[in-house]
RNA sequence: GGCGGCGUAGCUCAAUCCGGUUAGAGCACGCGGCUCAUAUCCGCGGAGUUGUAGGUUCGAAUCCUACCGCCGCCA
């Protein structure tokens, strides 16, 4: 039996709301997930996303709007999971690194690593800068005085803190990277990441003494600590599916299946905390994750998608504007994952209009509407038994393509897989155009001849909307609702699914164009 | 400063690892055709000094060197 697969995104830091950037991960990782779903069956794949609510930044931003912590994190992380149900983000697990069950996982974790020997206390003294909640070598500093992110004087500060060994590890993950060539794709940040292991690392601190902080999981084996947040957030990746499925069964059977979906700003935790992180607290050095799958960033018209800049909108709205599945084409199309992308209205439109209204909706449009017109939308012949020269190429193309969509898609080359996709979608206009059914139709003699085209059209747009379904779900659906075929009848290969006395019924245009230049 | 990535048509990309017809698609643009279809579709066309300059080779977008521009990581 096939391997299972577990899915994560990143786990968001809420102290934002969701953009087009963090739906742009969150709908790359579920594109991957349905494909997946497809491939191994639905009860062998699990995708995860979730929120990350601990930190200073969280309590500050919560203070900010005269909220408590929780009472802020609940707000915020709504926003992520209602985003993510409003973009069909087909997420089996949504966790919350405030769910007393995630903080337990975590503090089973923090007792497992110092059982081991992991964690030691160490008196610590240091330059501290309080906006970005963290220590600075001197080097780090301008004038070595004043933090580079905020310009601040930073204090100096002494304390004992807990720190994971991490350095001791180095080497090994190195070596793992060396030896599993895919383990960071794309390629390109797999050098990146061994760059990083090249040097040694100091240890993690991941304590933050409660006099600073009280907003965050406390220390098991020392309640005048809480841990660091992104100690914290990590274990968001383990903690409730371990639940679910029983620890030690999940981390041997389904943990070393993992696929990270993460962008390339939080390469470097993903590649030198992470995995030392998963040691220490005694995952075996094949019990590390599957593969690391970094993309790049969603830019906003060639600018870098921020708050300051005031070009982040609600991903939502864009569902709305547009339709289903409209955003999530887009991004997937128009990007290469790992490269950063650009977002704009106006290419989504071009987009739109040249692929989803003409290339697609029209196609399915003029189909349906000949097999209502001259057939009454039965099916009266069987597809593909008859092949002529002007068969084979939808033959050929049909035949390929779901496995053509299926390798670029494991591949993560999402913008290629719907390239060939849509290549299709040419292939089947050419043939109307080649036998002219809407001709052969005025010539009662030729009505065989014009039920095995409409047949073979209608078996193709069976297949598009079956390879169609993990990039544009509610789309593949209304197709298939209009072809009146159930989810068995539409996994059959091209040629073997329609039969004669199938009826199917007149069209809905499914992407009406859009007429003006701006939304 | 060190390491790495990227640079191909107006735009988004392919071909680069492993050198081999005339560097390919789509969009946009222009012309023609069709009328089933959402003014859609089909055909044809113009469009490139492959960032620059050298080198290796019978042959370079591809390999090598230097430089330019953009980006990232490290210091």
């Amino acid at each position: 039996m096939a391997d299972p697969i577990h899915i994560t995104t990143a786990i968001f830091y809420c102290n934002g709301t969701p953009h087009v950037g963090s739906a742009y991960e969150a709908l790359a990782a579920d594109v991957f997930a349905r494909h997946q779903r497809r491939k191994l069956g639905a009860d062998r794949v699990s995708f995860l996303s979730g929120t990350d609510e601990h930190g200073d930044k969280i309590r500050r931003a919560a203070a900010a709007e005269g909220l408590a912590p929780k009472a802020y994190t609940d707000k915020m992380s709504a926003l992520f999971r209602e985003a993510w149900q409003g973009l069909n983000v087909s997420v089996d697990y949504f966790v919350r690194t405030t769910d007393p069950e995630h903080e337990q996982f975590v503090q089973q974790m923090l007792l497992e690593s110092k059982r081991r020997g992991n964690i030691d206390l160490r008196d610590y003294e240091g330059l501290y800068c309080v906006g970005c909640e963290r220590f600075y070598t001197e080097k780090e500093l301008i004038d070595g005085q004043r933090c580079p992110t905020h310009n601040t004087q930073v204090e100096l500060i002494s304390e004992s803190n807990y720190f994971l060994k991490i350095d001791q590890y180095r080497e090994q993950v190195r070596r793992h990277i060396l030896d599993h060539p895919d383990f960071i794709r794309p390629e390109r940040y797999r050098n990146e990441a061994l760059n990083m292991l090249a040097e040694p690392i100091s240890d993690l601190c991941i304590s933050r003494p409660k006099s600073r902080l009280e907003w965050g999981i406390e220390l098991p084996f020392d309640d005048r600590y809480v841990t660091y947040v992104w100690y914290d957030a990590f274990w968001a990746y383990v903690s409730e599916p371990a639940r679910r499925l029983g620890f030690d069964r999940f981390k041997r059977d389904i943990w070393p299946h993992t696929h990270h979906f993460i962008g390339k700003d939080i390469l470097k935790t993903h590649v030198v905390y992470w995995p030392a992180m998963l040691l220490a607290a005694g995952f075996g050095a094949d019990q590390l994750f599957k593969h690391l799958n970094v993309h790049g960033w969603l830019n906003f018209g060639g600018a870098r998608m921020s708050k300051s800049s005031g070009n982040v909108r609600d991903p939502v709205s864009y569902e709305r504007a547009f339709g289903p599945d409209v955003l999530r084409y887009f991004v997937m199309r128009e990007t290469v994952y790992g490269l950063d992308g650009d977002f704009s209205e106006e290419r989504l439109i071009q987009r739109y209009n040249a692929d989803l209204a003409n290339d697609l909706g029209n196609l399915v449009s003029r189909v349906l509407s000949m097999a209502q017109r001259y057939f009454g939308g039965e099916v009266t012949a069987e597809p593909m038994t008859i092949r002529g020269a002007a068969e084979e190429p939808l033959h050929t193309g049909f035949t390929e393509m779901a496995r053509e969509v299926r390798d670029l898609t494991e591949e993560l080359q999402f913008n290629r897989a719907l390239e060939r996709l849509w290549m299709r979608l040419d292939v089947a206009n050419k043939y109307i155009v080649e036998t002219s059914p809407f001709t052969l139709a005025k010539d009662p003699a030729q009505k065989n001849r014009v039920a095995e085209i409409l047949a073979n059209l209608l078996e193709s747009l069976r297949v598009v909307a079956d390879v169609l379904e993990p990039f544009m779900p509610v789309t593949a659906r209304r197709i298939a609702e209009m072809l009146n075929v159930d989810d068995e009848l539409l996994r059959r290969p091209f040629g073997e699914g329609l039969k004669p006395g199938h009826r199917v019924k007149p069209p809905v245009a499914l992407f009406p164009r859009i007429e003006r230049t701006g939304a």
